[in-house]
DNA sequence: AGAATGACAGGAA
DNA sequence: GTTCCTGCCATTC
């Protein structure tokens, strides 16, 4: 069986992320201490069942959102991130780049 | 064991 | 800025 100690991490990473900001699936795994393990992550979306989960944040690298355009999962995760204030624009947003000042200001433990 | 699948990523066209 | 193609990881058939 896989490893639950992953699984954890990877939520916990998600959990993390603030409202009405957004992450990628390697973003997320990178923080996990999985790196590579992007669609370890999806898998693990897929499986969740936590509906406190902001799995709605987490888009692709792209910042294009991980379901067909007109799937019920499309809609609702466009709408989650719109109720949160971002800017959804044709199934997509724009993602964070890899500024360390300010992800160290979202990543930071609290 | 080999092939197929998936809420992916990154570079090339 | 986008679309296309190839590579990766893990799971399932």
């Amino acid at each position: 069986m896989p490893d639950l100690s992953a699984a954890e991490a990877i939520l916990a990473a998600i959990r993390a992320v603030p409202r009405g900001q957004v992450a990628g699936y390697g973003g997320i795994a990178r923080r996990a201490g999985l790196p590579g393990r992007a669609r370890l992550v999806a898998k693990i979306l897929s499986g969740n069942d936590d509906p406190k989960l902001p799995w709605h944040r987490i888009l692709r690298s792209d910042g294009r959102i991980a379901f067909p355009p007109d799937s019920p999962g499309f809609v609702e995760q466009r709408q989650r991130l719109r109720a949160e204030g971002v800017d959804v624009r044709n199934g997509r947003v724009h993602m964070p780049q890899d500024d360390d000042s300010l992800d160290a200001a979202i990543w930071r433990p609290r």
